[in-house]
DNA sequence: TTTTGAAGAGAAATCGATTTTGTTGTGGAA
DNA sequence: TTCCACAACAAAATCGATTTCTCTTCAAAA
């Protein structure tokens, strides 16, 4: 028997979450392609179960499917970026309102806890080079899905989730230095994030969520617009 | 050489494309199985090819994949039926409202084309048994999506446009008795909707088309609730 | 020197067969 | 009569090989 990752009961689920992972994590630059060839001597296991996994991120928008041509990343696009963006402030705001509608102590507790975590987690894994932490990005994520975990629409989750991934990876490719905010103070807004949801203050929270995601989006637009050059070399990079 | 439908550069997509269209054309009862082998037959492909399709499918929501167990088709579950209702509140107001902030001449000519082509087509094709006519339906589609059509996102678009095929399935498998309805005057919602659109009132469009998602959800749960067996029955058959 | 075309190498898409897993029906024991 | 174990069957998941397509290289002609 082929080991399996925990949870999935299919090949084609471990790799597909193997794959997801790694890619989340930035083992593979933009627009780079993935050869099921290589995958599946790596995972040691056949093509079509690596096609099948290479489908599903396909389909969720992590990968690019080109018919005769395989599959690759997707690459950093800054229209993209903006769009990501734009639908994330109504998808994230709808579910972070709706969750506080539907608030109880559970997720007071949760959302509590997981910003105390934030909090207690260093934010730079090199203090030199402004690396942000693997776990403080964890942390981060974490903090960011309890705040919608009351809401009631699993759909509705399951959008932002997928939407908050993407967004991430893009936020990495752009280079950790990108957190580097002079003119922002992140805490003070999870802060104010985690207050207005203890505060059952709906309709601030979903105007707080809005500011929070346009704020990092427009860090990392930025970015991308005054450095064309390293963005292209990322994209242009085909290994 | 195997023949393909048009566009599909692939095996898969031609497949995928027939799967999805047949269920949404409402073929396949709600939870029926899918039978990779019996579909590979039908349309002379091989097996893997199938299972990509409904891979695919699955990921969209359109399909259960279940390890082990194979392929179905989604059943009809009030739960979903009201969420994706209140999903589709948000995002297709979204981008209506987008829609309207971005208009051109070319987007009202579209809007009004459809309009006009969705009230000469008559509703019903049988008027005995009211049944909503496959032309009704399309039209009533392609209005749907000519308000979106100016909106600025991409993925606002793909996401209303996937989450009204999958309601608009349920729509079928509630009976085409449910668009039955006494007190509603879908002409003059529809009405409404294109005025609100040629007029630029995007406030007052986000809330029509939340009005109109919202009676036709209640309608249809409705439905269900008060006809749990024809429900149940249909839930139940799996050929 | 540049451009065009053909051949070959490499990779992706597809196929049929094999292995694994889940289901169903039967028989025996409680 | 009911419950559990076992076996036969059916279906899904996986695999290795084949076919088809794309990209690159090299040579000949302009």
């Amino acid at each position: 028997m082929r080991e399996q990752a925990a949870g999935a009961r299919s090949l084609s689920r471990a790799v597909f979450a193997d794959v997801r992972a790694e890619i989340l994590a930035g083992v593979y630059p933009p627009g780079s392609k993935l050869s099921p060839r290589a995958i599946a001597t790596k995972s040691d296991v056949s093509l079509s179960v690596v096609r099948e996994a290479l489908t599903r991120l396909a389909e969720q928008g992590l990968v690019n499917a080109a018919p005769q041509l395989g599959f690759s990343v997707v690459s950093l696009d800054l229209e993209d970026v903006r769009d990501i963006s734009k639908v994330r402030i109504v998808i994230e705001g709808a579910a972070f309102k709706d969750a506080i509608e539907h608030a109880d102590i559970e997720y007071e507790t949760r959302v509590l806890a997981a910003h105390h975590r934030l909090v207690r987690t260093p934010i730079w894994s090199d203090e030199e080079t402004h690396t942000v932490s693997e776990e403080w990005s964890t942390a981060h994520a974490q903090f960011h899905s309890a705040l919608l975990s009351a809401s009631t629409s699993p759909r509705l989750r399951e959008l932002a989730e997928g939407l908050r991934d993407t967004a991430e990876l893009y936020r990495r490719w752009s280079g950790t230095l990108a957190v580097d905010q002079p003119e922002r103070d992140i805490p003070a807004e999870h802060e104010a994030l985690m207050q207005a949801a203890l505060d059952r203050r709906s309709d601030l929270a979903e105007k707080l969520i809005g500011d929070h995601i346009n704020k990092t989006t427009e860090l990392l637009a930025g970015y991308v617009e005054t450095h064309p050059v390293e963005v292209a070399a990322l994209n242009g990079v085909q290994p």
